[in-house]
DNA sequence: AATGAATGAGAGTTCATTCAT
DNA sequence: AATGAATGAACTCTCATTCAT
């Protein structure tokens, strides 16, 4: 038994460096730079093994693309603990942020780039996005339900809530403001800040 | 003195008719899948033919970029008649998605596809997207003024704003949500209602 | 009879024209930057028009090439006036030197560049060449018999004497030698007196 | 290990493969018809796979400049146990003219070329030119020094002897004479004969 | 388990040239 | 006389992927 077990161990511990490369390659170089011949280069194995451990490129975009989304809503879930209604979804909005700030390049697997999302879609493999939503619609009914926000359809408060901070998100990874590197996490929590102090009751 | 205006007629007309293509392609096959052999395809002429119109690929998506804030500025300016400064946010929310939602390709093309984005900030041609930009900051510094919506930072209060509208299509763009087709502008604009619902003083 | 001459001179002078475009583009950004289309660009006509001067681009470079030779051939003829034998065979390897430094692209063209020569050998146009060549071997065998040189085969003699001077400006053209710019001449001139010094009996 | 060894030997034997088409096609087809596709086709396998082989068709080029070298240095080695200085100068020029007779394409990567020289000079590797020229140097400031060649400064001899059998070999080969093929040779010594008899003091 | 070798397909671009007008 | 429009053929190079070993 411990046989097959250790060969099961090296075999994720060999995905794991491929992802890790692949990670790497991504925040070093952008997307249109990773190419399975450059993340070859960077473990310094062949081309040919990495196609022992993936199916294909698309699978390895789309295991970094759960990694991601395990990340995020771990994030998330550190702030559930927070009592108040309101407050919680703050500290939601403000986790979604810097995480996509802190995480350029998972945030752009996740929630940006097509072709790995139309993968994902297809593969109806949502469900790990789909967790985090519902976290989301959780707190914003339980901010309704004790009346700091105002009432609503949920599912479409959800929507905007979402909306507001993949806007931010998206806004800053594209560099479509001109605010310097340094204070994007500040006005993103700025933005939040102005936005939750008006949508309180 | 005809014939120089049916030249130069001609000459535009097979210029849109390439950028017409290419963006169906867009459309039909997502950006990486547009290339000017695939252009030369679809309009069945050679690759080579379509140097003769534009100076190279590059030149096609910028044309299509500044056509595209062309549109959307002219469907900024026709709300701006409001009066009610409230409103007319309310209107320049509405305007913007509803341009997301209805030309979803140039949309990509303008703010969400990373190449073309970083020729054109770099091409100081941003000077477009900022002139719809301003308007942004204009209404809402009004709607400050007249004490509708809470006092704040003009400038985070208009990128809150941007951020929120530039969400809801890009989510919808990238078919993040499970709205069907038809629902995603009467449910974005329910967004907005909401938003602007809570904002209101 | 006016007009037809009129035309004539017309359209040699429009021959001109793009020889002179051609051999500028030739000076200014080397060989192979020498397109129809750049000719026809500097000359603000159209490609096509070029065509109606020239049977091909092979045929403007073969006119070049002619002229170039009538430009070395009238440098040679002006020294042949010296009397003495030696001096008369030094000022040729001199005319011939400066000629190729002064020259560098017409030289290229008459006796470096694969393609034009091949065309012109096959032409067996390669006449203008052989007319400076038999002055070179009339002033070798003159000052044979003058007994201010070795005596020998004058064939033989003459195709060292060419040698020498085409190798020197062969070796300039290409940058093979570290000589700056301003001191070429110099430096072939003394190195022909060093070998002229050597030669004399 | 004998598998290693093998597989080295499988690589090298391939790489001078592609070296041996690219010559070929060099002679054959002269230098603007050597191309990555028509070496491919040549060797019957497909462009991509020269690329295995070398970066990219400078290296090509320059691989086969560099093995011109060897083989020219190889030559002037051989001579270079001659003993008394002016026969070995002449040894030297017969050694060097029947290389380029003998390798004609070689030659002309080498000396004649435009595009390669550029990239190699720039990329200071014409080291292994220079080997070549400081010897004969060498040999020409010790034929000076033993007072069988007339006295002078070494720089400029060196250039004119240099530019004397540079200049031969370009004459041949590009069939600027009109010495039958067999009597190259026979006719290039003749001649080095002559200057050598002409030069001795 | 790992890989060396190979490739088809495709990218953007430039060229000399033709021809109807 | 001049040209606008068009093209086929070529270029270098990169990619994801396969397969025998």
């Amino acid at each position: 038994m411990g046989i097959i077990e250790r060969k099961e161990r090296e075999k994720s511990e060999m995905k794991q460096f491929i992802l890790d490369a692949a990670m790497n390659l991504f925040i070093e170089e952008g997307f249109e730079n990773v190419s399975i011949r450059r993340i070859a280069d960077k473990i310094e194995y062949s081309p040919a093994t990495i196609y022992l451990y993936f199916k294909d490129k698309d699978e390895i975009l789309f295991t970094l693309h759960v990694a991601g989304f395990e990340l995020l809503h771990k994030k998330q879930k550190a702030i559930q603990s927070e009592s108040d209604a309101l407050l919680r979804l703050k500290k939601h909005a403000e986790a979604y942020v810097s995480f996509g700030i802190e995480n350029p390049e998972y945030y752009q697997l996740m929630f940006i780039m097509p072709g790995p999302i139309a993968k994902i879609t297809m593969a109806n493999e949502w469900s790990c996005g789909i967790r985090s939503y519902d976290l989301l619609k959780e707190n914003i009914k339980d901010a309704m339900e004790k009346n700091q926000i105002p009432k609503g359809d949920v599912e479409i408060a959800a929507f905007g809530f979402w909306s507001f901070v993949h806007g931010i998100v998206s806004l800053l990874i594209r560099h479509l403001t001109f605010f310097p590197q340094e204070s994007r996490l500040p006005m993103s929590l700025s933005a939040i800040d102005y936005f939750m102090h008006t949508i309180k009751k």
